[in-house]
DNA sequence: ATTCTGACAGCAA
DNA sequence: TTTGCTGCCAGAA
């Protein structure tokens, strides 16, 4: 048989990346996840980078991508520098509700939406 | 085909 | 406790 080195939830066979944006639109208004939830979400646990550079080319969907209510596990905004401004991301999470200082969600822990649990 | 990179995460000192 | 190194997998050059 074909080595499924894709054992992953992808709805759609359509590559890895289209499996991250389809995750991150669902992560719902006001709610924050994190890239290694996401990574174990897909099944490639530990492989949370991949999921950074999925959301690095996000540019290249027609559609919208939520890239903001990502982040990294500490509550971090490691990709507020690729969304143009630097405080861009920042604005966005506090638009929805999030309390963001020094670039942590301080009620990150609170706002916390796992996909593996969530769906 | 091979090498490098990357918006992370986990573990070792 | 904080800092640093390694592993992870998939694209791009």
């Amino acid at each position: 048989m074909k080595r499924e080195s894709s054992h992953l939830k992808n709805p759609n066979n359509e590559g890895f990346f289209k499996s991250v944006y389809d995750v991150t639109r669902l992560i719902p208004y006001g709610r924050i996840t994190s890239y290694g939830a996401i990574a174990r979400y897909l099944g490639t646990a530990g492989s949370a980078r991949m999921v950074g550079w999925a959301l690095n080319t996000c540019h290249n969907q027609p559609d919208f991508v939520p890239a903001h209510r990502v982040v990294n596990r500490n509550g971090l905004l490691t990709g507020k520098q690729h969304f143009g401004n630097s405080r861009t991301m920042q604005q966005l999470l506090e638009n929805e509700g999030f309390v963001v200082v020094d670039d942590v969600v301080i009620n990150f822990r609170e706002k916390f939406w796992d996909p593996s649990l969530e769906l």
